[in-house]
DNA sequence: CGAGTTATTATGCGTATGTATAATATTGTT
DNA sequence: AACAATATTATACATACGCATAATAACTCG
């Protein structure tokens, strides 16, 4: 007899990439690294277990991909609003700090993936390498938008206070993204980031709520 | 030949309980869920692997009793500070902030840990369980010394804003210990806990450095 | 010192894992 | 329509996993 075999259509590369990416995403993110495995994913991602393989010399290299395409993802859902030219320069830190503080980057998913990539981070150089890149390059942001909002609201500032603001604040946004993501129904809408807002602007000793924009 | 069999002391059953408590803390904090294999954790105890399932009928069991462990000794290395009797309310709450903010409760070691568990107190509902309760107790105490500080220091507040207080409070307690734990080097000694205290204080108004105990 | 208790080791079982390789189906080109 | 290229499936393999059970050592109590 014709021993039957899975009929299927060839797809570009890109897409069976970004295909088992995601699948890997969302597997790691709901039930962990122990979930994700190569037969899972394959599964998830609508293919068979050889195929991963085939685009993936290994099973780290599809995680690390994952991993770098997260964090670009997360890194560009808190930035877009820095493109807006026309706002005062209290409004863009407020702008930024709205939106670590709203889906979609608060998302209990991304707290999944946060946690399932954590070990990795410490143990694999690779991703270490991006964790870090990318934490910094968030929290020196965070400290530029604060310099020039002190600055243009003639408040006096130095460079250990624009450090240890950054650091707080940055604590404050990571914190409250924690608590959000973890607890979706913990707090009501708008409430994550109306918090954020005003305890930035205490430690910083701005009103950054929408009246005072 | 006689089969050389391994030499052993007989322990006693909670010194072995202990021992593999212990082994898979340790390897979880590490490595993750991955590294925890029962034949791993056994090594890491100094036993062999079917010792496990004589005094925990299944990993998952093991694992539960590590996790109400582990939440048990963090709560109470917050709470300490709470017993001294002879201090000012603001006092206390910023020896509790203090204690959240240093070790031993900073630590890499209990930020791998919160990322091991993540996913099981999602899916398992006796972690769940664990997982809530300590959650609320933590932030409740949290809010108690808040309103008891507000109240000495003839400050107004009322049920929303202690609410709201306390939420914006552990984030930026939770925010700051998850960055002095991942990244122990990036700080100096006390920054931590005082910008911990400088942020509490600011969000609460209300004065909470050395100096103003 | 001998018998009973049980803590501990050793071994086996079925399954799942990551990786490797061969077989085959699908598509584009001439 | 035949062919080449390669995307995709199917299968195999060595190892690791959690769990079960039997064998044995270590200690307690008479």
């Amino acid at each position: 007899m014709p021993q039957t075999r899975k009929k299927h259509q060839r797809q570009t590369p890109s897409f069976r990439r970004q295909a088992l990416i995601d699948a890997t995403l969302n597997l790691l993110a709901e039930g962990g690294p122990e979930v994700a495995t190569v037969r899972v994913i394959a599964k998830k991602a609508g293919v068979t277990q050889g195929l991963i393989r085939h685009y993936f010399s290994t099973k780290d290299d599809l995680i690390a991909a994952a991993y770098e395409q997260h964090m670009t993802q997360m890194t560009e859902a808190t930035s877009a609003v820095l493109e807006q030219p026309f706002c005062s320069h209290s409004a863009r830190l407020a702008g930024f700090v709205t939106a670590a503080l709203t889906p979609p980057v608060v998302d209990l998913r991304n707290v999944g993936l946060w946690a399932g990539f954590l070990h990795m981070t410490q143990t694999d150089s690779r991703m270490q390498m991006v964790h870090a890149r990318t934490y910094r390059a968030f929290r020196d942001r965070l400290e530029r938008l604060i310099v020039v909002a002190l600055k243009a609201a003639d408040l006096p500032y130095d460079a250990q206070m624009s450090r240890r603001f950054a650091i707080a604040c940055n604590g404050v946004i990571d914190g409250l993204w924690l608590e959000g993501s973890a607890l979706p129904d913990g707090f009501e809408r708008d409430e994550l980031s109306e918090i954020g807002l005003q305890s930035v602007g205490a430690i910083i000793g701005l009103n950054l709520n929408k009246t005072g924009i």
